[in-house]
DNA sequence: AATGAATGAGCGTTCATTCAT
DNA sequence: GATGAATGAACGCTCATTCAT
């Protein structure tokens, strides 16, 4: 482990990742990132733990970053008396950052982790919006509205996947979220 | 003499069901499903045409029906002047039922069929049915409509697939199925 | 074995033929034989001992009985005084009686009984037509024209192979025969 | 550096060879030549295009080889205004020559790839030699001659093979080879 | 006796991982 | 440390033969 490249371990990275978006996990082919990255395949295996190693070296700081970003992202504007209109603003930006640095490993995560054990990511995130949806929106015990914020969760968040796959500049991808942001939260007490 | 018994047919269908569910098809094991129907490798080939003739099997009908469906189901709507509460109504059980008893086709359909030429289906539908809403609240040729109508659309399907996969009983279904098109739909013109 | 009933007897042995000849003994398939016979394969088994019992039944008596044949063809011609042209006629006629009646099993003991057991007819009746030769043109003793002697029958069982293969009407075949046999044994002397 | 090891890929092309010359290709077992050639079935997909491409790799040089060296060989003899004589001498040499280096591989192609790219090797061969004998001999436009010459070349070519198949040292060979030219074409005018 | 479904060993091939150089 | 050859279990599928009906 004494002389890793960075060079290299970024040249193999980038190539799982390639691989793992076009063909998933379970479809990759670890001899073809190899190549693609111009490393031997034993070399491949002194950088990473095999397939599923890389995988998590793609994948794992995505998948446990994400949560607490979205704790994060939520506290700030709860704590900063922002006006609704600013806290859509300010989210938007920064869920744009987000797809724009780490957009792939997201879609991997989402779309091409079928049996691994990254397999919960999308019903974790979406739970954790619902949950956020309900205490901001309603938090009174009413199951009806467990529900409705679930609901409206698993839409909205869905929605934000569906615009990552759109693989959009920032400008375009940051006015999606926004657009998408609106349509599902506001008015909501009218449609309550 | 000696036929072909339903009960093997089934209980192929059946491990194919779930192995495909469970693993995708392209992780399907064949031999596994043969297994598990109790049947040797060798005869599971004399009731289907091999892994890709079991997946056609169980989903091609779906595959063929579902647009269908989902026409004449709008189709009716528009000829029949039902509320749209009516409609909407209407619209959720007819949907409760195809979930009912295609249900895990459609999971397989929308989830499992990765590389195979019914990948198209979320696609397909989604369009359809943007379509749909395009032509009923809009039609008006603005651009920002036709990508309106693709957005809610997109969240929409989704959301039912989404909730296919919760595995509810039908009456519970169906009311997170009206719920969900209310919530999609009610009130679209404050929201345009 | 009782009521076993000929005309299936006949054409499980027909078809059987005709898969033996396109195919080959090994490529030829059985359930293809039983059904183009029009009969279950697990009748196909009742009637013959499968595979390789299907090959005997076509082609055994044929491998046994040319041998035979060819010694009781030459010694006709030693016992009667036949002119060498009478001879040659008579010889060509019965051959092309042989290949008329038995072409196609002959066409399978050379060409396609690969790894059988009856792979070494050519070689055999080859052979016994070289001893033949030996016997009537030198009979001396001389290792020299022991080679000749097979060397000229080989060829000239080659060429009846191939007249064979050109599936001629019978009176052209025996033309081509006799021509064959003329061209292999005319002025022998001349070119011993 | 690990690179492809020549007696490795040497000891498979022998495994090969033997295999399909005593099994022919189609019943030639993949898994049995990886055995005798000591190397892991894998492996061998490393080294050759599986079961089609090791047979390509034996015999694909001498199929297109052939033609061409026939060709060159009856050019050499009309050119060089040499005896009938020095002609047949210098073409069993040349004949004895290739038979030493590529006879197996020879026999593969006329007798073992029934079903394979390269199954007209035999009549393409001898259509070729049945040309060249027409224009020496003949050149006439009598389709009679061209019959005659056909049926020559193939006994001809036929009688090559069967040399081939008797394995003999070159010595013998060349003179077997001698023998069968002259048996065919000494003295042709006589037998026309 | 007739039928064709049932059986499973065997095929050619792939590929994640290990290991010799 | 770097290289890519070596490894072999596992896959989807075939088909001669057996067996239940």
């Amino acid at each position: 482990m004494q002389y890793k490249k960075k060079y290299i371990n970024d040249k193999i990275l980038e190539a799982g990742l390639a691989e793992y978006l076009e063909k998933g996990y379970r479809q990759g082919n670890i001899s073809a990132i190899a190549q693609n990255a111009g490393v031997p395949v034993g070399n491949l295996y002194r950088y990473f733990d095999g397939k599923s190693g890389l995988l998590d070296a793609l994948v794992k700081n995505v998948y446990t970053e994400i949560p607490k970003t979205v704790e994060r992202l939520a506290n700030f504007d709860a704590q900063n008396g922002l006006s609704v209109e600013g806290a859509f603003l300010r989210l938007a930006s920064s869920l744009a950052d987000i797809f724009d640095s780490s957009g792939k490993e997201i879609i991997i995560l989402v779309d091409k982790c079928g049996t691994t054990r990254y397999e919960d990511f999308s019903e974790k995130t979406i739970e954790q919006v619902a949950n956020l949806v309900y205490d901001r929106l309603y938090n009174d015990e009413q199951p009806f509205n467990r529900l409705m914020s679930r609901l409206m969760a698993r839409a909205f968040v869905r929605s934000l996947f569906d615009i990552l796959r759109l693989h959009l500049p920032r400008a375009e991808m940051q006015a999606m979220v926004l657009k998408t942001m609106k349509f599902y939260f506001y008015g909501i007490d009218a449609r309550k």
